[in-house]
DNA sequence: ACAATTCCCGCAACCGTTCCCGGGATCCGC
DNA sequence: GCGGATCCCGGGAACGGTTGCGGGAATTGT
């Protein structure tokens, strides 16, 4: 448990740390091969690690982003984070990642955490949009490279990744109307995320542009998960209210949704069809596969890494607003 | 960018650095309470945020836990890490995640770079048994704390956490055959995978205590998620192999083998049942729902956590297995 | 009034590394 | 043989905290 540093290598070799520290950094023009050779064998030999942490108070810099993700029950955010670590890892960056549990308490204090731990830069999908923003906006005041994904904050003058809400919830709705689906129900986000609005503006822009009358029964506010999906889906049935389609603002959702459905034989697609925001792997595993507009993970950890590395060199250089397009994926959920 | 140290606080006070740092930490029998009254509020005026890697080069531990993990498809790690979050947060630990993406030497990088941080302990799920058991016995031997969990090693002085595998896979095969099925498929594992083996086991042992013939062409090898499930289901329907129900060794592979059954219009469970091991909520979600063996991820956080402070208190503390037993949950895929 | 104790605070070393600075040794050219 | 460049290396100050030790001032006891 006692870690070998590199004043006992000194000491072993009858050298200076200083020395021992530049042999291993392999500063060729400050010290010679045959030194570099003797110090890098005996490090070998007497299983020297290098300590990060001093490294890093030395430096100051951590080389370690922290990701803050408002929960680990969609595998969306993991997919995320594993594909940031995919590209920052070979850079010689460590991952750290935070889940807020969809609390932002928690939130908060994990970005504190992150923060006091002085980590290069902070990649944050937040949990509530409103709550945190005059604790984001004193982090932006500082300066402090960050950079948020997904779940944006609006009035804020920070770097952003997400994908066009209002457009692909535009066409999955209007895709809905061209197969022939007029009563269509939207069970809606709740409205502590932003994305919440969006989709439902869009919802009522394509009744409007198709020239069907916008029924106020037909949005239901619903949560995020399987149990809420599946709540707000029985609660809309026994209530008797009519409809043929069912537009929901996440994939569990609409799994939760489409059990409910299941369950009571009613079939889909043909007497109702479902489709979803936030898709991922799940609904195509089910059956029948979900009709969903899925975010490009990989193009948005890839955006996301690049506008945090410039913010990284460059803490005042100007924020960037990444609006990226999300697919449609037309599947038997939804086809007549 | 530039944060405030306790020095640029002791100059705005007049005082040392050292009765900062006293007051800061609230150490009344050294320092008067008006001092730290001052203190506090300017700490408050400046923005102070105490450097965590300083304190941690100080005090040489790091408040760490890295947890490294397999995979980031499935959830169970996820909840996994959720719990130890929150069991170890309130302690003032933090949480490192690295996803090895089921390649050992992302793996052996991701455990290197935990130990050159100095961690206080490390809790890994091995994503191939053998490939680094050389690799984690020097870390043994060097007494590093650590503890193995759900993808434990044999062979090795370790302290480790699993649920039963053996017994639930044992119950869950014989559950099949109460419900009358007799031609049992088993989508095993890769065998890289330790449980692989143990799962066999069961599932041979079974069928010799209910007296039913062992047929090879029943037992087949299929990956772990849920391409390698469809493929597999494909492989075996084609071959024109009878059997009654399937017992995958993945909760993903069931449900790529329940959707080429679907597809095929193959009735669940008239026709065919379906059960597996390793579920998550995911097998609730589906239609039908999936009977399933899930491993008690609470209960496993905190004995892993448990083991691991252990270790941490006294590194040379004696190892200990824990095998919890997991839940067998009858869902409508089994009910003939 | 004086010794003993208590109360605060500053000095300086330390954690493990990096890096600037300076100095001795070797080499080259003239 | 001498000035200057080049090559290696050691000393020591940082990075930002914590902590043992010691000392001066204030308080207490007799």
């Amino acid at each position: 448990m006692k870690y070998v540093t590199i004043k006992d290598i000194a000491n072993a070799l009858g050298i200076s740390k200083s020395t021992v520290s530049r042999a291993l950094s392999s500063d060729t023009r400050n010290v010679s091969e045959r030194t570099i050779r003797r110090v890098v064998e005996m490090a070998q030999k007497m299983r020297y690690k290098k300590n990060e942490m001093a490294v890093n108070l030395r430096s100051r810099r951590a080389k370690t982003i922290g990701i803050v993700v408002p929960e680990a029950v969609t595998t969306f955010y993991l997919q995320f984070t594993t594909a940031v670590q995919r590209i920052l890892q070979p850079q010689g960056y460590r991952i750290i990642l935070a889940i807020s549990d969809e609390d932002f308490l928690t939130e908060r204090l994990n970005f504190e955490s992150f923060d006091n731990y002085r980590v290069d830069g902070i990649l944050i999908s937040s949990c509530h949009h409103r709550a945190n923003l005059e604790f984001y906006k004193e982090y932006v005041r500082r300066c402090t490279p960050m950079v948020f994904f997904d779940r944006t904050v609006a009035d804020l003058e920070c770097s952003s990744v997400r994908s066009d809400d209002y457009h692909s919830a535009f066409f999955l709705v209007e895709h809905l109307i061209y197969q022939g689906y007029r009563r269509i129900l939207h069970l809606a986000g709740p409205d502590y995320i932003r994305n919440t609005s969006e989709r439902l503006r869009a919802y009522r822009d394509v009744l409007k542009k198709h020239g069907i009358d916008y029924c106020p029964e037909l949005v239901v506010s619903a949560g995020i998960d399987e149990v809420d999906g599946a709540e707000a889906m029985n609660r809309v049935l026994d209530a008797g209210i009519r409809c043929d389609a069912v537009f929901c603002f996440t994939e569990l959702q609409a799994l939760g949704a489409k059990k409910v459905l299941q369950e009571r034989a009613i079939h889909i697609p043909s007497e109702m069809a479902i489709a979803c925001m936030s898709g991922t792997k799940l609904a195509t595993l089910v059956h029948p596969a979900i009709t969903a507009v899925e975010q490009p993970v990989e193009q948005m950890a890839k955006e996301a890494v690049r506008l945090l590395l410039s913010k990284i060199e460059n803490p005042t250089a100007p924020s960037e607003t990444v609006v990226l397009p999300a697919n449609m994926v037309i599947r038997s959920s939804t086809e007549k």
